[in-house]
DNA sequence: CGCGATTTGTGCACGCCTTCACAAGCGCCT
DNA sequence: AGGCGCTTGTGAAGGCGTGCACAAATCGCG
C-alpha cells in the first residue's frame, strides 16, 4: 500500500502545527513504540494490531491506544494500525526528522563508550562535537569526530547549534558544563553525572544513573530476601512469566 | 507514629524485620537522598532539616519529608535529621550493607566503561565477573577482571551467587543472555540493550536506553520549538522557518 | 519553668495515570 | 447487500503520587 495522504501532520503544510499536548508519561513511551515498529516494519509487517504492538513494546494494549489516540486516529478499526504510518507520525512528534545534533562532554570512560554508541546516529542523532577538559584527550579522534577542549564548548556549540549537550563527566564539572551548554543556547542536557544540574527553567534536564538503577534493583533484591525468609511471606511464583518492568 | 526505638536500626535481631511497604516512587528516590547525604557527611554536617536534604537532591521538601516518613522516624522535630542514622538506614533499606555481587555481560564500548565504572564499586556494588560471546575479548583483562566466555555464564554466575546482572550485550543476544541469567539464579537484571526482555515474574528487570532518553529530549526540543513559533509563545527573536535557528 | 522559634510528620484534596469495559466503525464473507 | 467478527477509540472509575497546610514535638533562652 502507497502511503497515502492520510490526515495532515508531518507535512505541517496546512499552517497550523497543532502540536497535540502529551501527557509526559506517554511521551516516555513513545520511543519504545517507535523502536518496536521499525522492528516490525523489518519483518515486513504492515499493519499491526494494538495488541499485538504493546506485546511488542512490553506495554499493555489498552494503555498504548490510548497513547495513540492522543495523537490523533491513525489506526483502522477491525484491521490495526499502519507500520509506516505510524512510524512517521511518532518520529514526526519526537521531532526526530530533524537528525539533531547532540554534543558530548567528558570523553572518560563512558563518554567514549557514548561516543561510539551505535544507537545514536541509528535514531536520528548526530554526535557533532566532543569536549574534555583534559589536555590528554584533545586531538585525540574517535569515531571520526576530534576531542576540543572544554573552553571551546561555548562558542562551538553556539556556532553549530547545537541543541542537545551530553554531560558525561565527573560530578566536580558537571555544573560547570552545564552553565556553558546553556550559556551557549544548549535547551536540553541528558546528564549521566550524579548530582542535581541547576539551570534556567526553560532548559530540560534528564539524569541517568547507572549506580541508582542498580541501588533500585539492590532494594527489591533486598525485599525479596525478606519475603522468603518471612512466614507469611508469598514465595511461591504466579503463575506463568510476564515481563516485570518497573517504569522509570 | 508509635515507633520510637531510635537505637536499632539495621542489625534488626528482634526476629521480625518487618520490611515496609515504599510506594515504588520513592524508592526510586532514595538513592538520590543517599548520595547527597553522602556529600552532606563529607562537609562535616551532622544534622539536616528536610529543606536542606531536599535542596541538595533536587525535590520538594514535603515529598522528602513524606518519603523518609515512610521508613519510620528517624527525625528529630525542631532540630533535623540526623546525617550519619539515615545514611545506615537507607543504606539497609536498599540492601546495600551487603555488597552485592554483580556481573556484567557484554563487553563491547558501553561494557568496557561500565566495568570500569567507580560508581559502582563506591555505592556497595562488586562486578565479580564479565562475559562476552567473542572469543577475541575473553581473556582479555579489564579493571583487574578477566573476561570470561558466555557459555560459562551460567555455571559461574550459579557459583558466585549472583543476584544482579547487567546485560550490555547487541539487541540480539539480549534475551538469550538474560534467559541464561535468569537459570543461574539472578533475579534482578539490568538491560542497557534495546527490546523488550521476558522473564519470569520473580525477576526485577530495569531498562536503561540511552537513545530512548535522547528522543524524549528530542521532543521537547520540537515542542519548544512549536511554541515560539505560535502566536500564543513566547518572547523569542528567531523567526527562521523550520529550521533551528536558537538565539538566546 | 514557660515561651517562642523551628522543624518534623501527616491528613487531605487535587490531578495524573492506568485499567476496564463497551460502543462505534471497518472489512470480509456469504 | 447484509450481517458478523474484529479492532479501535474513549468514557468512567479507581489508584497512586504530589503538594499544601497545620498540628505535634523538640530545643534554646530568658
Amino acid at each position: 500500500m502507497s502511503q497515502q495522504r492520510h490526515g495532515s501532520t508531518p507535512g505541517e503544510a496546512d499552517g497550523v502545527p497543532a502540536f497535540p499536548d502529551l501527557p509526559e508519561a506517554t511521551i516516555a513511551r513513545l520511543p519504545e513504540y517507535l523502536r518496536a515498529l521499525h522492528h516490525l516494519a523489518e519483518t515486513g509487517a504492515e499493519t499491526v494490531s494494538s495488541e499485538g504492538l504493546a506485546a511488542a513494546a512490553g506495554v499493555n494494549s489498552a494503555k498504548l491506544r490510548k497513547d495513540l489516540s492522543h495523537l490523533g486516529s491513525y489506526g483502522t478499526r477491525g484491521v490495526g494500525y499502519d507500520v509506516a504510518l505510524l512510524v512517521d507520525q511518532i518520529e514526526y512528534i519526537l521531532g526526530l526528522d530533524k537528525n539533531r545534533a547532540v554534543c558530548l562532554v567528558g570523553v572518560g570512560n563512558l563518554g567514549h563508550a557514548l561516543a561510539g554508541y551505535a544507537g545514536f546516529a541509528s535514531r536520528g542523532f548526530r554526535v557533532v562535537a566532543l569536549f574534555d577538559a583534559d589536555p590528554k584527550k584533545v586531538g585525540e579522534q574517535i569515531n571520526g569526530l576530534i576531542v576540543q577542549h572544554t573552553d571551546d564548548l561555548e562558542r562551538i556549540a553556539a556556532e553549530e547549534s547545537i541543541a542537545i549537550g551530553v554531560i558525561a563527566t565527573p560530578p566536580g564539572t558537571a555544573q560547570a558544563v552545564a552553565d556553558a551548554l546553556v550559556a551557549a543556547g544548549v535547551t536540553s542536557i541528558l546528564n549521566f553525572a550524579p548530582g542535581v544540574l541547576s539551570v534556567p527553567s526553560n532548559v530540560d534536564v534528564r539524569k541517568v544513573d547507572l549506580a541508582i538503577e542498580l541501588q533500585i534493583l539492590s532494594f527489591h533484591e533486598h525485599r525479596k530476601a525478606s519475603l522468603t525468609a518471612l512466614p507469611g511471606g508469598r514465595s511461591a511464583p504466579p503463575a506463568s512469566g510476564d515481563q516485570e518492568a518497573v517504569g522509570s
